[in-house]
DNA sequence: TGTTGACCTTCCCATAATGGGAAGGTGTAG
DNA sequence: CTACACCTTCCCATTATGGGAAGGTCAACA
């Protein structure tokens, strides 16, 4: 299997899938006599975790945790979760950051009359003026 | 004022705001015999204006845009509304999509076991073994 | 006056995870 | 034999910074 076909099937770009062989997230494929990259069914499988992973906002650093688990069959359910639950909580962070971006920016949008008059309590708060 | 006092003034790093001069953000500052940036009181308000919106979220281009507005006395308070508007939808998307990723997780790692077993859910899921 | 230390300058590199595109080899089907 | 699709490597761009080096400036102090 060539890479254009596995990232046809995973449903990711055949660039990604070099960046990924580039940076160590996943083994140097073999290679065919032409120099082109060979893959095999597992590393299929491999391609499309590592892309269900991403889906789910983790890292490629997190990711590469989550392959070692994969393969690890003494691994113990506990530490998936650990990544999980952290993840989770980073997750949560943000949301919460951008949460409160957008509760400010309604409140202020609300407050502004949205007419052809320039006073604008938005570019108030911006400026500074508190309101 | 020389950059410095700008920065610990308006709470941003000195070099953001080289960084927002040579982005074409801010205007060129005029420079002392030495070479050193002189600025203005008002240099300072619009620092602390882009240090504000950033904190909201609103991107550089967006931000070239609100200080256009802020600048222009003609502005209607509709167009400072329709860019905050769309921000917050953008926020929202964002939002939306991370929340949609922790309700997968949380779903999963509630029926991970956590224990040293190495039965997971979450890899599963990862695998593509749907649950 | 000489020096120290806190400033300032520009320039280059790094981040995270890709996408775009060029230049050039390969492989196959017609 | 020639298209055409596919592969390769290499370099550049993205976003908004931070880090750090090498070197000029300035004010104060011994």
């Amino acid at each position: 299997m060539y890479i254009g076909q596995v990232a046809d099937s995973a449903g990711v770009s055949a660039k990604r899938i070099r960046y990924y062989e580039q940076i160590g997230l996943i083994d140097a494929a073999r290679r065919s006599d032409a120099g082109y990259r060979v893959y095999e069914e597992r590393d299929l499988h491999t391609v499309r975790f590592i892309r269900r992973a991403r889906q789910l906002g983790f890292s490629i650093p997190q990711i590469a945790t989550l392959l070692a688990l994969w393969r690890d069959r003494q691994r113990s359910s506990a530490d998936v979760k650990k990544v999980a639950l952290a993840h989770v909580e980073e997750l949560r962070g943000k949301i919460e950051e951008l949460q409160s971006m957008v509760d400010t920016l309604e409140d202020l949008a609300e407050r502004c009359d949205g007419g052809s008059r320039p006073d604008c309590p938005i570019l108030a708060e911006l400026q500074g003026v508190g309101s």
